[in-house]
DNA sequence: CCACTAATAT
DNA sequence: CATATTAGTG
């Protein structure tokens, strides 16, 4: 009898537009290297102070909509050596990636990720390797792990009942009832399925997946670019109080309006050793579009 | 070593 | 303000 599930679950093809978002799990960071190609940094006249001008990553063309300037010429100099002026480039090592950016679709991940792992496996380095994407760290995920245990706690004690209102978890993030501002915004943005309350654990592999209904007539189908903005317009929070955050990262919008691939899946990264075996890739490598949530990468550890 | 929480720093 | 980072604990 319950099956309050079929509530949020109408909620969910509403977030969930297409399969586009939920096919493969597979996202890309940019490396930092990548990143750096892209950026010309001063020569010198650097301050010895933090804040490294990082600018985010190669900070795709995406001229947001209003932002006429911008020529996007992605000339890759060759990485000739850049001034050496600027705190050590060539150390790829203890390089500062810049923050990561958690736009919807990284966290979009990031709650998929988890939800397939179940809460009983959803520990960072799980997670992490689950969403493959290149450049998440641990800590990446550990952090942004933490807020959303938060964020789910904070939810549950608030509103529980309302099985509707539930399945979007703050339903209209900043709308209606957020419990926070300060905690929503992001979260707020996701399926969020309301499995995350504590207790479910589920040993892995057993997710009921909605089946991808798909219809054959939306299979495969391009959109247009204008849709495309549309749908980035919509992602992207126009909510801009930061500092001066770039959300940078968004596909590349060409110069002519052809639309090209902004970056490959990167998928199999080095898998490194596994101690424990698991981790198989669940999905091959598959060529997933969407814009790519970026952040910087090298990896370390 | 890794995960979790809280506090703190940027 | 959002993340990153650190410290302390299990």
């Amino acid at each position: 009898m319950r099956e309050d599930d079929t509530n949020w679950f109408s909620r969910w093809e509403e977030g969930l537009p297409s399969p586009e978002e939920l096919t493969p799990l597979s996202q890309t960071l940019i490396t930092p290297d990548l990143a750096m190609a892209f950026d010309i940094r001063n020569p010198h006249s650097n301050s010895p102070h933090h804040q490294i001008p990082q600018p985010p990553p190669p900070s795709n063309p995406l001229p947001s909509p209003g932002n006429p300037s911008q020529p996007n010429s992605a000339e890759f100099a060759d990485s000739g050596e850049l001034g050496s002026g600027t705190a050590g480039e060539e150390p790829a090592r203890t390089l500062k990636r810049p923050r990561l950016v958690w736009t919807p679709q990284l966290h979009k991940r990031f709650v998929d990720a988890v939800g397939h792992l179940g809460i009983k496996n959803a520990v960072p380095k799980t997670i992490m390797q689950l969403m493959s994407v290149d450049g998440l760290t641990r800590e990446n995920v550990a952090s942004h792990l933490q807020k959303y245990r938060l964020y789910l706690k904070r939810m549950q004690g608030l509103s529980a009942g309302g099985g509707a209102g539930s399945g979007g978890g703050a339903g209209g993030a900043g709308l209606g009832a957020s419990s926070d501002p300060a905690t929503d915004h992001l979260f707020a943005s996701s399926p969020v399925p309301p499995h995350f309350l504590h207790s479910a654990a589920r040993t892995n592999s057993d997710h009921f997946m909605p089946f991808v209904p798909v219809p054959a007539a939306l299979q495969h189908h391009h959109h247009h670019q204008q849709q495309m903005a549309a749908a980035v317009a919509a992602a992207a929070h126009p909510q801009l109080q930061q500092q001066y955050h770039r959300q940078v990262g968004h596909f590349g919008s060409p110069p002519n309006g052809s639309f090209e691939h902004p970056f490959l899946t990167r998928q199999p990264q080095p898998l490194h050793r596994m101690g424990q075996a698991m981790q198989h890739n669940p999905v091959p490598g598959y060529v997933e579009d969407m814009e790519s949530a970026n952040a910087a990468g090298g990896r370390k550890h």
